[in-house]
DNA sequence: CTGAAAGCGCTTACAG
DNA sequence: CTGAAAGCGCTTACAG
């Protein structure tokens, strides 16, 4: 009844291929080719070593397979927070693009500090992985190092690279900014503030887009600017919209730069009896679900963001694969949903 | 300049142990002493060693660690949704729980599918890990097995195993469904709905401990319970909010499984001008970030996801480090938040 | 404190 | 279509 360790000091103690084979009476190798190249193996000898697997309960050990064949099917990805949902679904499309008795994910949780994505990416290295999915354009040079030296294939995600060269899949965010902006200005709103959290590149390019639309008509302020490092929550959405009435009274519409903090300044204008939009307008970004449901519903700008990772993942399995990508840099594009609250 | 493949025909090219003893001038296994067990090895030899290492560029191959040692330093995790803020949460808290350059995690999504789940984990135990963390109590016959056969330490996170020789971090959702319930009958509500989604296995134990509570206070009634296996949103919750009112015109008071379904509901009658609660009073179940804001404010329960996951994987480290856990069924609790809703 | 040898469990050319 | 041998890059007892 038990295969057990009979003297054997190391190892799993697991079944081995060798125990396989030898029950199937094949040798070892002819056992590896039936299961990972059937093709290459007649149907009876196939057949037998199938039953033999069945039998003793094999299951492959991926530690021997990765050294012997220097293929770790391992694929890293790097996102910048867990509790972003933004982030979150981005892992879901990865995730469901992955073929998970192909490929292993292995995730990373930068905490947007270029400093944990160093450490990350050193201790994933050990992993040798086949390929690796990044979040944004920018990092730091010791990473950008680190990846040039390891020559595995990169994929960036949720914005667009500059380089024509470099894998990246999302949208334009400077473009998104400046179209909601536009929106804001085309409606008739004068002193529109932007503001942003975190600060992070995604949230600075929104803020470029942002800015290049109000000069374009003549509205540039930079006191319209209000920026802090923070992350973004609902009470720092509210707390930045009652702030942003104190010192600026005049202002008749605020872009925040996710729909997080869009959503505090809906729930603290309720509360305060401040009619949005006709004492102020609000506009978010992202079009998370309760942005439509809301009351006013939030105007923003509807991001792909679970197609970026599943595109971004599927892009760079081809790669790994060797096929030529149709497009190194895929722009999934983003909407603007025109609502209530402007 | 180019330390090249030199004439190997397999590997992976890069820097091995042997490359840097050789260039330390010692041996393989002393160089593979000096960086796992550095207390073992003189001063002088670590530093040459060490030296080694950065000159070179090295990266240990886990492969081969794992290979070698028999000991995989993977943890896995199955959760049945990446989707769900909650459980995005568990995952969180599991991450920070992980020392990364120890352990490494592989996420399984099972999309509350019993037979995705033994797939994911049939695929996962190629990886041979050393621990597995798993969302619930119940699983089918054949992951019961699996997991027996593979004799490897399991937390199972969310709820309270009911054997005490069972490994569990979480809360009774039994209790909490009953807590709030009771809330509502203290506060006077009689026709008490439950509204319930997914139908899940903590769905079905929050119903158990409305139904408890009702049967106490002889408020039962099968009509008040509205159950459907889709999966929760905003807009299935103002839908079933409609559904409610229209099929139970005496309805005072809904209790629905999560905040997300309340959150639509709250919005539904927002939009309809039903008043919360003079109309009717509404309660949900996990407190999200803008249950305290929006307006009404949600009577809800407040769980501790994020550290769930932290709790559990701490739990599981333990185990697998050979420490004795103070406890086997970690109780984590949680706190009912009376507010506007009710 | 240090080392020579064997072994972990697979896959890879190379033959036949 | 099948097999004997070598090797992937580490760690593990066992000596010294």
């Amino acid at each position: 009844m038990s295969r057990s360790s009979g003297g054997k000091v190391r190892g799993t103690g697991r079944t081995t291929l060798e125990e396989v084979a030898a029950h199937a009476g094949v040798s070892t190798m002819t056992a590896s080719r039936a299961l990972s190249q059937p093709q290459l193996v007649s149907e009876a000898t196939r057949t037998k070593v199938e039953l033999a697997v069945v039998e003793l309960g094999y299951v492959p050990n991926r530690a021997a397979r990765a050294l012997a064949s220097a293929q770790s099917r391992v694929i890293v990805a790097l996102v910048p927070s867990l509790s972003n949902v933004v982030f979150t679904a981005v892992l879901d499309g990865i995730h469901d693009a992955i073929e998970h008795g192909q490929y292993q994910l292995l995730i990373g949780n930068t905490r947007y500090s270029d400093a944990e994505e160093e450490k990350l990416l050193l201790t994933y290295l050990q992993s040798n992985p086949d390929g690796i999915l990044l979040s944004g354009l920018t990092h730091s040079p010791q990473v950008e190092r680190m990846l040039a030296a390891s020559r595995m294939p990169v994929v960036s995600m949720m914005d667009l690279a500059d380089d024509p060269g470099e894998l990246s899949v999302g949208f334009s965010q400077h473009d998104a900014g400046n179209a909601i902006t536009r929106h804001l200005i085309e409606r008739g709103y004068k002193r529109i503030a932007f503001v942003g959290a975190q600060l992070d590149e995604r949230t600075l390019r929104r803020a470029d887009g942002y800015r290049e639309a109000m000069q374009a008509a003549g509205l540039a302020d930079p006191k319209l600017e209000i920026m802090v490092p923070d992350p973004s929550t609902i009470a720092l959405g509210a707390e930045l919209m009652r702030h942003a009435l104190d010192t600026l009274p005049d202002c008749d519409a605020v872009f925040f730069c996710n729909d997080d903090l869009a959503h505090g300044a809906i729930y603290y204008c309720q509360r305060h009896d401040i009619r949005v939009p006709q004492d102020v307008a609000i506009a978010g970004f992202n079009d998370l679900p309760a942005s439509a449901w809301m009351v006013p519903s939030l105007t923003t700008i509807d991001t792909p963001r679970y197609r970026i990772g599943y595109e971004a993942a599927s892009l760079l399995l081809d790669v790994i694969g060797g096929k030529e990508p149709r497009e190194r840099r895929i722009d999934l594009g983003f909407t603007l949903r025109e609502r209530e609250s402007t």
